[in-house]
DNA sequence: AGTTAGCACTCGGGCGGAAAGAGTGCTAAC
DNA sequence: GTTAGCACTCTTTCCGCCCGAGTGCTAACT
């Protein structure tokens, strides 16, 4: 789609201050905006034609024009110009996330920043576990029946917990906990240290069956946990702040935690950033938002997300870079430390 | 304060339907509702008489009544009788539960259920670390340079990191760090071992204090981690389904958010079950809300707290035991642990 | 003395029309 | 191709009105 350098001027002009506003915008208002010397009437002329190319609207006969979704997109794609985020935000950024830290911290703090920075709703999901492996089973007696499990993958995920048995721990019983699983489940992929799995295992073992079952299942158990990506979301509050998401609070709010949708949203997303304005999404209860979500690639592979969730009006020529810059800055630190710990 | 036992039964009539309904209730629709047989004129009278013993406020002269804050207090500790909790009810929380698992894992637990049992926000605190001490703690090598960190504290909390070094990580090292910590750590409060604590430690090292720094600073992180009682919120969103609520719902949200007031009034409350009703509460951002609080205790002590935040017409007679049961049993279940764990 | 019926009164919510304001589309001139 | 001018459209706001819900009071009743 051809557009003239003037038309071009005024839509990347009319998206600028409804994202800065929220408030539809005239022609007589533009002319103090644009660049050169024209009048409203010329300006309105040329926001008719951009209405009948499907990248205005007017919400009314007598109100200002808004951007419709394919105005965002060609605005997106050839007007807002392929900004690097500046230097403050960037520092803002390197702040909140410090040296990382384990996987689950370092995104947790990348969620909330994220969400600081934008003023909207961020989402992230953990490293996936889809190819990762067990490198590593600890058993720590706590109790004289209870142990902590301690599994770490190949994607430098760390997860624990208590484990209670009807048997006392002792000895021997770590011993053959140790033997079984530095044999058996170390280096294993993730997927197939499943509860059956671990059933079976522990038949095959005899009289030592009964004793070791339980923590088998608690290293399963751990397993499934640290196999499932799972889904953060920061900052929803911000989200309440705007005017034209306000009557949809309830509604967006609960789609949000549910976590499903979004989950599926996020799983398509196979492009390296992906922006997702208003109706192009299939959910009704996003159709007044835009996302805007970036994969993160550990160790050369594509392994989670991050993204805000905002009004369509998103700042999207400051928010692309933004959420860019932090997928990078998180893919780095992790790929980092899974390197670190070979 | 007397009341004639028609004044309560009024009384008690007005909050109950208020608390259903959200209106302001008049003389008429509580004659259906009223046991006995009384013109509306009488149930005038005896509201103005409520009115003006400040138990009822009318929004404006022509509406029906409302319940006050003292009004709301009357009700809870004359009129709506200690009810138990229905089995139901007994049977959701339990379900949920399960049987618990490690203490934050539990109380994440408990709270999302509180939060869905009664459609409020639920705010939980994990057990205060306060007299807690380091029962155990483990360094397991996970690369070169990079070991994981395991606390286990007396109150059963674990907590992990990954942790980073300068110098190669070999066998003396890990027999140095252990010979440290469990003749030096282990058993001390939480609150002793902070970062200072670990330089002067180290430094009384001599040799050894380089390489083994990172590591104790990392186990004075982990003290802090525990230390700390975090508060969960869980859903929050619940709490846009109230009309009251709506309005000042950005600024209720993020005073949620930011905990700090919250926890100071958790901290504050030293009842069983205590109830706040909306202006009672010193927080602006508050005056439209109640909050019913109640600590659990684990092995015999004060240790941390459960509660609803919802609007200021909850039904009380729900959720005040609704929240001591659930707060007596993840007592029960912390107690069990921690006694399991010795 | 307490209860009730009756009635005038008050106040908020809803409806409608008028006025204001913002912005457009079109026409005619530059 | 651009601009000035103007009539037109549509929303928002405000005002006045009426309606209904609910009250408070008085006077009568038990």
């Amino acid at each position: 789609m051809e557009l003239s350098e003037r038309k071009q001027k005024i839509l990347a002009a009319i998206v600028e201050t409804y994202i800065r506003t929220g408030e539809p915008v005239g022609s007589k208002s533009l002319m103090d905006v644009l660049p050169m010397k024209v009048s409203s009437a010329t300006i309105r002329n040329d926001m008719a034609e951009l209405v009948s190319l499907g990248l205005l609207e007017q919400p009314h006969t007598s109100a200002g024009r808004v951007p419709s979704h394919a105005g965002y997109r060609y605005y997106i794609d050839h007007l807002m110009g392929a900004r690097e985020l500046d230097a403050d935000s960037r520092r803002k950024i390197e702040a909140a996330i410090g040296d990382g830290g384990d996987p689950e911290e370092l995104l947790s703090k990348a969620g909330e920043a994220l969400a600081d920075l934008t003023n909207c709703a961020a989402v992230s999901t953990t490293p996936t576990g889809e190819s990762a492996r067990i490198r590593r089973i600890e058993m720590v007696p706590v109790g004289t029946r209870t142990a902590m499990l301690v599994l770490l993958t190949s994607g430098g995920l760390l997860k624990s917990r208590i484990c209670r048995s009807d048997t006392v721990i002792n000895v021997p019983l770590l011993e053959r906990f140790y033997n079984v699983t530095s044999t058996q489940l170390v280096g294993k992929p993730l997927a197939d240290v499943h509860t059956t799995a671990m059933q079976t295992l522990a038949a095959s073992l005899g009289a030592d069956a009964f004793s070791l079952l339980p923590f088998l299942a608690g290293v399963a158990e751990l397993a499934r946990d640290a196999a499932q990506t799972d889904i953060r979301l920061d900052g929803q509050s911000n989200l309440l702040g705007y005017r034209e998401l306000e009557e949809n609070a309830y509604e967006l709010m609960e789609f949000l935690r549910n976590g499903e949708p979004l989950n599926a949203l996020i799983s398509n997303n196979r492009d390296d950033v992906q922006v997702l304005i208003g109706k192009e999404n299939k959910y009704r209860q996003l159709e007044r938002s835009s996302l805007i979500l970036a994969r993160y690639s550990v160790g050369g592979e594509e392994s989670g997300t991050l993204g805000v969730i905002g009004p369509t009006r998103l700042d999207y020529a400051k928010l692309i870079p933004s959420v860019r810059y932090l997928t990078d800055l998180v893919g780095r630190l992790l790929t980092r430390s899974v390197r670190d710990e070979e």
